[in-house]
RNA sequence: GCCCCUGUAGCCCAAUGGCAGAGGCAUGCGACUUAAAAUCGCACAAGUGUGGGUUCGACCCCCACCGGGGGCACCA
């Protein structure tokens, strides 16, 4: 509907339309079926291409592209590159998301809630050598040029992202430790409570724990701790009522801002990959840090004066805001003022500075699975890591003929000996390519670059297109999307622009989220069958009647059941619009300007308010009010001026072009019974003459202490005085004011007046 | 536990702080018909989840609670 609305007023619309088609799906299918997963993805496309033809969606269907083609995929590869010479792209060793049913590692958006986000087991941890992007670089970027996005993107999705990036700020303090050379550093939000420290924790799984639990006498329950917390999965970790558990490192720390012997701990609380992976503990004030102390019996020290119950006695780590006690130089402060000057002071020790951090994690691209692109790097014994020349991009996946695809934690790739050995581009001594492939969220992070170059074959996308197309005015897509694909999307468009190939930062101004439509409460699936019940009511009602019910069901972004949708009623409606342009008898060009003039008026309200709400995705009320103006006309024709009035034929003309955007093959009907040529899609939207939105009479409403007492016919211009002059003369107002001592009279032009007595 | 969205006739949904109803579904009645379907016409129904507050006036703004949906959830 919107490509089609500003098609009717006359822009220039790219609506284009391709297939995300590496991945998991047609891997897994290929499996089962023994067969090659091109094929069967190749296979698939062409069967979804002709189902979606039915959909009268206005796609452009030359700028199709498909990111499994070794033309598309070969500029992921030089992509990848153009990010891997700039340090973006870096291999490192980490526990990694690892999914024992796919046999793939995931990154860390696919993991929902401890689970595949694909197909709902219980991810693990692996200790594996990846390819990552470093997205945390941009963390910043991400989070600050949502400013541009504001208003235009639904807040929700803005939210979602903001709580991903997760940026908070405080300060970085460092801690002597007795018996090391090296201080450990802490990250807190919260330096104004550092007299309130009683205790330090440090990420049981860090190589830190490892190291302060060597050679000490706790060294033995230390590694069965560590055991006992490797053994766990990430649903017992998130678990919220989940009891505290550590191990005394038998090791002390000394605070900076006292000098105090504090007592070290490692518990799997502390997260090794946020921060520094060791906390300061200040149980007064902070929930987690209590129920440990609580836990282990250690001191709690109040520094906060906020009028909340002891935390030591309730409980509970106060969270309100107060001034600063036993705190030496910052007691009596304020919370910020006392963050400012400890963080100062520390800094002027060179003890500490202010810090940032982000929940936001590198996002982990390697695969190792075979359906998607390779990754273009050659392993060589001297060289090290060596860059896939560009002029010998792509790196084409080879045939999966005779290679076992079977999930079993090893690229699949690295088993097709002829691909994988190659000669070092550098040293030209025996080599291997990298087996694994990348994420398929690598290839649907630039597509939207692509389809303005889709004949392009020796750029990835062409300046001059970009500029002319990009960035996207509208983008349409499921909230499933809100983080994973979108925070990508936006990702690689600041790389490209920092590359200085584009001259934006945000790929996509304005978004719209769209809903689903629900069966018996659950997304349409093939595998229920839903989709064979809509081709059904497809072949029963037709495109038009469907499209016409799936948009006036509800609002775009709400979810919509099946059950709520009227294909029969659309269709009636339909019919009746469509009879409409059957009974006007006036010739097509006639002037409308001698048609009847209350018809005339509510044709062109009725288009300035289907484009307003067209305009701001209200598209099932545009359908409602394109019904209005067919049951205005069907009263016109019937019992008003009648069918030869030229105004009928306007708004059977106005009726047919709104019609276009929603129900395109009935509209186009109309069009020719009315005497024109096709195609109406091109027709162009009517032009509004603000002259007939006015109002020759409004009916305003007089009141006396709000409550209405009567109503009154006056011009749309009447003055305030006027109208209060015409209320009072109203026989009932009058009455009603008899003896009345009016204190005060609301005058609101053209509407009402209210009398306050 | 924290944050966000949402609550309007039997149902889906509309209403720049100013007459609660635009539209549809369902239902009922009537016209047309030998009859039915289709079509056309008419009718029907809630005082806006609950309780407060602001205002001349609240579905709309504010607070609390209840119900529904979603997001985050040891990120120091």
């Amino acid at each position: 509907m919107i490509a089609r609305y500003w098609v009717q007023k006359g822009f220039n619309v790219m609506h284009p339309i391709g297939w995300d088609a590496f991945g998991l799906p047609a891997e897994n299918a290929a499996i089962k079926r023994n067969s090659d997963p091109r094929e069967w993805t190749y296979e698939n496309i062409a069967v979804q291409k002709a189902s979606m033809r039915r959909y009268a969606c206005s796609f452009d269907w030359d700028r199709t592209l498909h990111t499994c083609d070794p033309e598309y995929y070969k500029w992921n590869q030089w992509l990848f590159l153009q990010m891997y010479n700039k340090g973006l792209a870096y291999r490192k060793d980490s526990a990694v998301n690892w999914c024992p049913d796919c046999q793939t590692v995931l990154a860390n958006e696919q993991v929902v809630a401890g689970l595949c986000e694909r197909c709902d087991n219980a991810v693990t941890k692996k200790k594996l050598n990846q390819w990552y992007l470093k997205i945390t670089d941009y963390a910043d970027r991400l989070l600050d040029d949502m400013d541009q996005l504001e208003g235009n993107w639904p807040e929700k999705v803005l939210t979602m992202q903001r709580n991903w990036i997760g940026r908070s700020t405080g300060a970085e303090v460092e801690f002597k430790i007795e018996g090391r050379s090296q201080p450990i550093t802490v990250y807190t939000t919260r330096p104004d409570t550092l007299f309130g420290a009683t205790f330090m924790v440090v990420a049981a799984d860090s190589a830190l724990a490892a190291e302060l639990a060597s050679g000490n006498e706790v060294e033995a329950e230390f590694k069965k701790y560590l055991d006992s917390v490797k053994a766990d999965s990430d649903i017992d970790r998130l678990a919220t009522d989940r009891p505290k558990s550590g191990v005394f490192l038998n090791r002390f720390a000394i605070n900076p801002v006292n000098d105090e012997r504090i007592p070290i701990w490692a518990s799997d609380y502390v997260l090794a990959d946020y921060g520094t992976g060791a906390i300061m503990a200040v149980p007064a004030h902070d929930q987690r840090d209590l129920d440990f102390a609580k836990a282990m019996k250690l001191p709690i020290r109040v520094v906060i004066e906020t009028g909340e119950a002891d935390p030591a006695q309730s409980g509970i780590a106060t969270s309100g805001d107060g001034k600063v006690i036993n705190s030496g130089s910052i007691t009596g402060l304020a919370k910020d003022e006392a963050i400012t000057k400890i963080t100062q002071e520390l800094a002027g020790k060179k003890l500490g500075k202010a810090a940032r951090n982000y929940r936001l994690r590198d996002w982990l691209i390697s695969r190792q699975r075979f359906w998607g692109t390779p990754i273009p790097i050659i392993h060589c014994e001297k060289c090290g890591e060596v860059a896939v020349p560009e002029n010998q991009l792509p790196v084409e996946l080879p045939s999966a003929a005779g290679l076992d695809l079977k999930p079993k934690g090893l690229s699949p790739l690295g088993a097709a000996s002829d691909w994988v050995n190659v000669a070092c581009p550098k040293c030209n001594a025996p080599a291997k390519r990298d087996a694994d492939t990348m994420d398929t969220f690598f290839d649907s992070s630039w597509y939207y670059l692509r389809y303005t170059s889709v004949d392009k074959h020796d750029v990835a996308f062409d300046k001059k297109a970009v500029e002319t197309w990009l960035p996207v005015d509208q983008y349409v897509g499921g909230v499933t999307h809100a983080i994973l694909h979108l925070l990508y999307s936006r990702f690689f468009t600041k790389v490209l622009h920092d590359l200085g190939h584009l001259n934006f930062t945000e790929p996509f101004t304005r978004l719209l989220n769209q809903g689903m439509v629900l069966m018996d409460g659950s997304a349409m699936s093939k595998s229920r069958g839903n989709l064979v019940r809509l081709s059904d009511e497809l072949a029963t009602h037709g495109v038009d009647a469907i499209r016409v019910a799936l948009v006036f069901a509800g609002p775009p972004e709400d979810d919509i059941d099946w059950a709520d949708v009227s294909p029969a009623g659309s269709l009636k409606f339909l019919n009746r619009a469509w009879r409409i342009a059957g009974d006007v008898t006036s010739k097509a060009g006639v002037d409308f300007k001698s048609g009847d003039l209350s018809l005339r008026k509510v044709t062109h309200k009725s288009l300035n308010d289907i484009a307003i709400a067209v305009e701001s995705f209200r598209f099932n009320v545009c359908v409602a009010r394109i019904m209005e103006l067919v049951n205005a006309t069907r009263k016109a024709i019937d019992s008003g001026c009648g069918p030869t009035d030229p105004a009928v034929r306007e708004a059977a003309e106005a009726i047919a072009i709104s019609l276009s955007l929603v129900a395109p093959y009935t509209a186009e009907d109309m069009w020719e019974k009315l005497g024109h040529k096709p195609a109406i899609a091109n027709a162009g939207w009517p032009t509004v003459d603000p002259a007939l939105l006015e109002d020759d009479a409004i009916e305003v409403v007089l009141q006396v202490n709000g409550k209405i007492i009567d109503r009154l016919e006056v011009s749309p211009s009447v003055t305030k005085d006027d109208l209060e002059k015409a209320a009072r003369a109203n026989e009932k107002i009058a009455a009603a004011l008899v003896g009345a001592d009016i204190k005060k009279v609301i005058v609101v032009a053209p509407k009402l007046v209210n009398f306050v007595i």
